[in-house]
DNA sequence: GATATCTACTAAACCGGTTCAGTTGTTAAT
DNA sequence: ATTAACAACTGAACCGGTTTAGTAGATATC
């Protein structure tokens, strides 16, 4: 059976107490003493019980993370298996573990916030895909959870953030497409309830400004493939469409791109794309996608870190900045196509998009 | 502050035994009193501590999954987050919680189990990507761990194998192609320590043999991008290369397909294409995948199920067959090529393979 | 010398639940 | 009428750890 503290305390001639300060590296015992206790502990093989020691700490040894997306995304979304990862090596440190739920059905984020509150099983939560006016800040106060946000939420928020500002990363996308002669360029976001879908909005917007260009040319999609196609068709139904697209993920590039080859326009010739993610498979499309590359494993690392030194109370309360993502250029950009004399236009895209079988290359 | 048992036993006039069993459906209570409890629970809003609860029952009230995978893998794996997903809805039922470790670096996963046994902190772990002679069937043993097995190991194993014969859809696979008129049919297989990989081989190799084909176009690969280029790459020098090939999974698909393509062979018209897992990204390839569709929600539930079952004794000790996985055909596979009298023969793909940008469309 | 402070320990309470051994009352069987 | 069995409760032990209040001894200060 396993060996408790009893047995430390028995065979080492001290007290429970004692043996609990010494393990704990608490003061209240000599050097002598703990030094003793702990041989006596490793001669055993004592492994402290998390059960027990939960109980009596309050503590679970847990963070929480929920994702509230539908596994389909999840599956060619690269972010959160290395941000998973990342938030590991901190963990493995720290004899921390993940609970993780995924949460797609309605009202289940909050239930399974709930759940890993009320019955503590968790310490704290992290907090991913910030929402303008994020209910959840507020849910997780009155669950007295503490948290950390990925990225500053744009209401009043108690909890730190660990922030990866994409504001570089589609800025050095639309320079690189100014640089190859594009005027016309076009944003396909994600959802603009959340704070990285408006945010990559507003740097696209920006940095057409600065470029002293139109900013007319957003579709709002919701970081499906299908959203993606339908945000692509509305752009390039447009009189003056764009000969450029920045979209606000790898995987509306992708669809964005071969409905876009599927009318009869070559990319990059007719139409330049650039995703967000650097999805491990958009090196292997036709052509490979230029995107934008972050670091999610660093990401998960910083906010595990954070979110721990909240829980042991040396946080400094401060918000935590990463490296920004860079731009990853690859072959589906290219220059602007050029209006010469006597050339004729680029081909028009026909009809409504179709979400199903596209022709063969 | 937390209502515990203690004030519910007060408020109701009873001991802190018979509100024990009344909250846990256990005789020894009158059916009267039984429901004054509940009523005197429910007004004070009890709710239990699943901590002091996991120290007096020994259970941690959590399932633990260890994935030792390239969190890069993960990113286009559609798998897990749909498994993961299905886990949930099972757990979701029973009150318990999914942890979760990815565990990448060497020894990682063997410390990851040891972690999730010694602390107590789950009652029973899931095993996906089961390997040939896997180690961790011995391991999980000597932690004394229940768990289900995603497939039936090779070697001898205790627990319970919750099954989804890839058979069909390999076999799928390769007669769709037969009566494409395919007769060099290769396969790219995954590695083939694990299970999944060498069946889908085997399955492969079967079909293959039963439509009296020759199976000697294989090359294994380890299921990344690239590890399916250098196995497109082996296949497509060799003088009787194949007119199709059948992937062991999407992504290697999707990198071969692309690595074809910029030797100049086209999809289908040189080289039908078939992957496996229906990755959401693979009906926006260029041409769209022809793939093997799974159900891993439903192999999530099921496994999830079967773990409840054997902890609290009702599983049958049968192992559980699920549904096998279809074809689903879209645009990479097409006829074979015919070999017409004066009639050049097909592009033959030039040295070695290179990684890097492949030609634009 | 007397008093105050500190260190190093102790036993016991506590965390919040589950289970066990015991008591009492009721009912059925002999 | 007596005995046995059962149901419905009880208080206490137990789970394995952490923390608290207390004690004794040693040292420093007045």
């Amino acid at each position: 059976m396993a060996v408790t503290i009893s047995d430390v305390a028995q065979a080492a001639g001290v007290s429970k107490g004692a043996v609990s300060y010494a393990l704990n590296g608490q003061p209240g015992v000599s050097d002598a003493t703990r030094d003793r206790i702990l041989q006596v502990a490793k001669e055993l093989g004592w492994k402290p019980s998390l059960r027990a020691k939960g109980l009596s700490s309050a503590k679970a040894y847990a963070l929480g993370l929920v994702v509230a997306r539908d596994p389909k995304l999840l599956g060619t979304d690269p972010f959160f298996p290395a941000f998973i990862a990342g938030i590991e090596t901190t963990l493995a440190e720290h004899d921390y573990t993940l609970v993780l739920s995924v949460a797609t059905a309605p009202g289940a984020e909050e239930r399974a916030y709930r759940k890993l509150a009320d019955g503590g099983r968790v310490d704290g939560v992290i907090l991913t895909d910030v929402r303008h006016n994020d209910s959840r800040i507020g849910l997780l106060r009155e669950l007295k959870l503490p948290a950390v946000t990925l990225n500053r939420p744009d209401a009043e928020s108690p909890f730190p953030a660990v922030s990866m500002d994409d504001t570089d990363g589609i800025t050095a996308a639309v320079d690189h497409l100014v640089a190859l002669g594009h005027v016309r360029i076009g944003h396909v976001g994600g959802a603009q309830e959340y704070i990285h879908g408006r945010s990559r909005r507003e740097a696209w917007a920006a940095a057409m400004a600065k470029a002293g260009l139109a900013t007319d040319l957003f579709a709002e999609a919701d970081f499906t493939a299908p959203g993606g196609v339908a945000a692509t068709a509305e752009l390039l139904r447009r009189a003056d469409r764009p000969t450029a697209i920045v979209y606000a993920n790898d995987l509306m590039a992708t669809s964005g791109q071969s409905y876009a080859q599927t009318q009869g326009l070559s990319v990059p010739g007719d139409l330049s794309v650039t995703g967000y993610d650097n999805a491990e498979f958009t090196q292997y499309l036709n052509p490979p996608l230029t995107t934008i590359s972050t670091d999610p494993m660093l990401w998960g690392r910083a906010a595990a870190q954070a979110l721990l030194n909240q829980l042991n109370g040396t946080h400094s309360g401060e918000d935590t900045q990463l490296q920004a993502p860079v731009l990853l250029v690859r072959a589906s950009t290219g220059p602007a196509p050029v209006p010469a004399a006597g050339r004729s236009s680029p081909p028009r895209p026909s009809g409504q998009p179709r979400a199903s079988s596209p022709a063969t290359s």
